[in-house]
DNA sequence: AACGGCGATCGAATCGATTCGACGAGGAGC
DNA sequence: GCTCCTCGTCGAATCGATTCGATCGCCGTT
């Protein structure tokens, strides 16, 4: 009893050949039903629970497993609601393949690279890390696995889903512009993951690792020419609220009359700290976010923000990822993103 | 060049037998440097990058993939961050071995029966859901896939770590009766999940789906007896504040002096409602919670809870899985929980 | 010089299923 | 009644690496 029942057990145990035995558990209409019978219920006796997915996988050459790299550390990519709603998105559509998603903490050395040459992956998607030099994807490619990357890079060979993010920063923008703000401020999400924060130069700009960073920078750039730019050290409502704090704790006259953030996340920090600085929002300040995530425990308070559909990325990049699997070639994406705007938008103080 | 090359065309090419190449990819000492030097040049000629996955864990007898159930919908476990620091935990470890981590959504039929036949998983771990009644755990049972599940069922063969809720619950009870609290209510999280909510009675709680639930119930009942216990449809904000409103939104003389939450999570959500109503915490009423969960956004308020190591639950989980992976027997496992006292209990109005 | 020992390399079996082409029997058509 | 076709079943090759035990050669020893 040491040992498990195999395939070939059972087709003894039933009198049949492996072969008809294999046919049998995956169902070919090519095997008669007493037979299939008769298998099942030898299998049954043996305590047999159906084919070894690992000697399966490797005859197949699929191992039904693909991969998510999300970024650095996967308690941060928890933290954040875009990345959540697009792995939801993402295990929607794996789910329904019949296809296990399994959690990968890219932007990091060793680890993930000694990992990624010892499990099988059918298919790996780059949810929300920079990776315009990442060792792993290099790996993966040389290995022949297929690759999509969400919000990344353009590399040759690999599917890429994106959102229009310099439109939608830019649409946001010019609502703000049109309102009559003239002196705009930026709290820009991570650059790069070094924990550094400040204001952005043009060298710290130039070796930006995230290319939807970049694209919401160019994005109020395209309205307001140059502005001034925070970076957080982390897409935390916390780091947003400290940011804020620099940004807006100033006099009136050289304070911004509008704070664009990056990311919802962002957005609400800088909410928390206006209010805790005795500012109201827009009077005083105007407030914008994006993302468009549920931000219910703000109260009555809706941001002004641009909306992103984060679980039809998610949906989209599974299913590309899928086609990928099955020999297809699907198209790049480009996803539209829309403004929402909300109560935290006003013209700016006279 | 329509089919990468194997270990065996890669030995060819280097002269020397695929059992040597084999080794030297294993990074055996039993090869020499030269030999080895020779091989991984071949390799590097013929665009070889490692032993196929797939066939090697045929041989091994191992993935490297150990499974995570999460409750019902991925979306959902996201959102709670006891689920949250729980998988970052688990990944840590996995990590640290070089094994990856499979998400799948448990407590549902279909799609997770079909997964768990064809996806190679070395262990599993329950991580968030009931599984008194669940399939997939006998699937896996009889698959002989070793099993660890957390705060789930006692069943035969199966680690079990586990938290001491009923203790936790008992020593806040104590600290609020101490404080001279006669009359609490309990503001519970789901029993099943079916959606519903309202006042639970025996025969709901003989349903019961969730063995933390019924353990942070009678933790309380130690102390006070029967006690109102009002089941929320998911562990949320919002459905805390909806059900704290009906809990506190009572003349003085019939309202609870303290809402016993089973979940910081929930306890979020009374405060919320307790401002709403004009409640001053822990004036007009004390509020507990349970998990020591990261509630900064809450500001000055700290929230007398009842503190569990998530993460070091994780941990555990994950060390348990691979040590039976590795063949061993670990023990089950009881971790200790802290009682910690916050701004939000106090004596009751007198 | 012969022998023993040791270490590097090789052969061959194995992991467990899938799948393609072949084979045989039984039924339909002429 | 004979042939041809079809449907169900079987054999055997294959997926790609790992690993144990055997072999072979080299070096040190007496």
């Amino acid at each position: 009893m040491s040992t498990r029942p195999t395939l070939a057990a059972v087709a003894a145990h039933a009198g049949v050949s492996p072969s008809t035995a294999s046919l049998a558990f995956s169902g070919s209409p090519r095997v008669t039903p007493g037979t299939r019978e008769r298998v099942l219920s030898a299998a049954a006796e043996l305590g047999y629970a159906g084919p070894d997915p690992l000697a399966a996988s490797l005859r197949r050459g699929r191992s039904g497993v693909i991969g998510a790299f999300v970024g650095e550390r996967l308690l941060y990519a928890f933290r954040d609601p875009v990345a959540i709603q697009l792995l939801d998105g993402i295990t929607e559509v794996l789910g329904s393949h019949g296809v296990g998603l399994l959690l990968l903490a890219g932007d990091t050395g060793r680890p993930s690279t000694e990992q990624i040459g010892r499990i099988p992956l059918d298919a790996a998607i780059f949810a929300t890390c920079g990776l315009e030099d990442d060792p792993a994807l290099d790996q993966l490619r040389s290995r022949g696995v297929p690759i999509v990357v969400v919000e990344g890079p353009v590399v040759d060979g690999v599917v890429l889903v994106d959102i229009d993010d310099r439109r939608g920063t830019r649409d946001l923008a010019r609502h703000l512009h049109d309102l009559g703000h003239r002196r705009v401020e930026i709290l820009a999400m991570p650059l790069r993951l070094d924990g550094r924060r400040g204001f952005i130069d043009a060298a710290r700009r130039s070796r930006a690792h995230y290319r939807d960073v970049r694209h919401r920078l160019e994005g109020v750039e395209d309205v307001f020419g140059p502005v001034p730019a925070f970076e957080t050290a982390s897409n935390a409502v916390a780091e947003g609220a400290a940011a804020a704090r620099v940004l807006l704790d100033v006099p009136a006259h050289r304070r911004a009359t509008a704070v664009i953030a990056q990311s919802d996340v962002l957005a609400a920090g800088v909410l928390q700290a206006a209010a805790a600085l005795g500012l109201r929002v827009p009077e005083d300040v105007s407030v914008a976010g994006f993302d468009g995530a549920d931000l219910s425990w703000l109260g009555a308070t809706r941001l002004t923000t641009v909306v992103q559909p984060s679980d039809e990325k998610g949906r989209a990049a599974a299913e590309a990822a899928m086609e990928l699997v099955a020999g297809g070639h699907p198209p790049d994406l480009l996803l539209p993103v829309t403004l929402r705007i909300g109560t935290t938008s006003g013209p700016p103080p006279s």
